[in-house]
DNA sequence: TTGTATGCGTTATCAA
DNA sequence: TTGATAACGCATACAA
């Protein structure tokens, strides 16, 4: 293995010159050509461990996320990724189960493993940062808000639920269901708070018992939304306030449907859904969906240019993005729908 | 922040003593007490960063995907994850795009970073692991096998493209077109090899005109379906190797099945399809879907045992692990549908 | 600008 | 078994 002093005795100078020319201070430049020459003819990479540990911060960046296998979230995970590694550092994914004990783990990993930074779409109402921020690691929550001093990028999740809600009152539904996630998680909250916005908008009332709250995932939306169809007073729309409660909707829907075939009722009219986010893995087509799309990706890219700020110097009051949320009709980024 | 030398001076011991205590090495009992109250009250967490340049090896596993927004490869990480978590090591996550190049450079990061060693689904045919080996850092190939003499764990692929074939030719389909992944992809070649297998099995012909190389994602199985379909002598059933493909063929299937409505054209049979891997997502009913589950989580699993078994010092011969494929019948990912 | 020498926090070697 | 101390590879304070 070759180390900074192969390189500084095949250069002729000592491992400080070396180490000024790799972190780009200054030096003579014969001496910066004769150190390249060097690295290169030896195939010489600094050992990050080392750095890390005289640095006192490594360049891996933690993304602390509470379901890897939920699509908005790996897009999430794409978009941090694409610059964090631009800028050079690595990024290490930690998957919380949404389980607040867990998170811990991980935000402990994190700082005693040095990492230079931590994105996290927190699982706990209140995620156990004290640590890294009293150690001055830069932080920056994604997604979900937390009451902690730090920089934040969300989207406006009011309004995302409000609208999707909307989309399903201009199509005509009366009696608009909403089911949502728990209770201690920020976007479904607010997004339930969109909903009952939309139907005060349209004149209807939001009866309590028209709001469930399941898990985030395929099964929780599933189950409600089963439930929500077989009461005597059905709802005649549901609205999802994320993907994977939106598939679990749509699979309750057509299952009811279907029952209902066998069981020769007519036809009736099909229960409208309307769900906050995408449908990147649908296996039928989604026309009659009230879709609300989002840009994961972008939520993503703009929490890591906020951490690498942080990371680079900026040392100003917390900051608070708040994205519209919508997908952009062209681009593969965010771009502002109006 | 707590160091060694902190935790020595409280329980009135040497750093040695400490450090010994620390990774279970023999030291006098009523000294392993006092040492672990001092830990206790200092809340003494080593420093991972120091640890490993003492170890020359750290505590985080590279786990290198092609895509980390197909659902089967965060299966494959969650299994990884579980495994390494509970050993005490984190898992970083990458992402190569499934181009050599991203894949060369992770690689490196790797060998750089002094990680403990690599799980990967090689993007290239022969991916860039002469620098990990040249240091005997442990590498375990998953779900798709390399050149290299490493760890492999794979499923029987022509096993599962045979058996998801045979299916299609068991409901009655007759003409079964083969849509598969890149021709550098031994599991896209492989499950192709079981196609032919099947229907040669079944007295049929499998024409080469009916097998194409698509990529592994949704558009790449849309793109390939809709071709197939639109053929003067279209196939009357799609066998898709992967998820994804999976995902589009039946988008295909269902668009075509709609256009041909529209244009006043009979209803006739619909298209078969038959795909090896799952539908986590799937947005409508799939019974009549040919699929042959698998259990990615169990691979990563499974590669993850490995791994940890070489860094525990195993150094016996590269060992090949060809998992059945099949999803337990019992567990909670989907059960075998026979 | 350059070199020397020290320290980052831990583990491993060696003597005791 | 235990303690003193030398590495691990790099970056920087200080001196030149």
């Amino acid at each position: 293995m070759t180390r900074i002093v192969d390189v500084a005795r095949r250069a002729g100078v000592s491992t400080a010159t070396v180490s000024r020319v790799l972190n780009g201070k200054s030096v003579r430049p014969e001496l910066v050509a004769a150190v390249r020459a060097a690295v290169d003819e030896l195939d010489y990479v600094p050992d990050r461990t080392a750095r890390s540990l005289r640095r006192r911060s490594s360049d891996v960046v933690a993304l602390v996320l509470p379901d890897v296998e939920n699509p908005f979230f790996t897009a999430v995970a794409r978009g941090v990724e694409d610059v964090a590694q631009e800028a050079g550092f690595s990024v290490v994914l930690c998957n919380t189960d949404d389980d607040p004990a867990k998170e811990a783990r991980y935000l402990a990993v994190a700082e005693h493993e040095n990492m230079a930074g931590v994105v996290i779409a927190a699982a706990s109402a209140s995620p156990a940062l004290a640590g890294l921020l009293a150690r001055r690691r830069a932080v920056v929550a994604v997604d979900r808000a937390v009451p902690d001093a730090v920089d934040q990028v969300t989207f406006d999740n009011v309004a995302l639920g409000r609208r999707a809600a909307g989309l399903l009152v201009e199509r005509g539904f009366r009696r608009i269901a909403c089911v949502t996630g728990p209770r201690a998680t920020t976007t479904a909250v607010d997004r339930a708070t969109g909903w009952r916005l939309a139907l005060d908008d349209a004149g209807l009332v939001p009866s309590d018992d028209l709001l469930v709250h399941a898990n985030f995932r395929v099964d929780g939306g599933y189950a409600a939304t089963s439930e929500l169809l077989a009461r005597p007073t059905a709802p005649d729309a549901v609205l999802a306030t994320n993907n994977l409660v939106g598939v679990g909707a749509l699979r309750a829907v057509a299952d009811r449907h279907l029952d209902l075939a066998a069981s020769g009722a007519a036809g009736g009219t099909s229960v409208g859904v309307g769900i906050v986010g995408d449908l990147p893995f649908a296996t039928s087509r989604t026309d009659d969906v009230a879709l609300v799309p989002l840009s994961p990706r972008g939520l993503g890219t703009t929490a890591a240019r906020m951490l690498l700020e942080r990371l680079d110097g900026l040392d100003v009051a917390p900051r608070r993005v708040v994205q519209d949320g919508a997908a952009p009709p062209g681009g593969t980024s965010a771009g502002l729908h109006l």
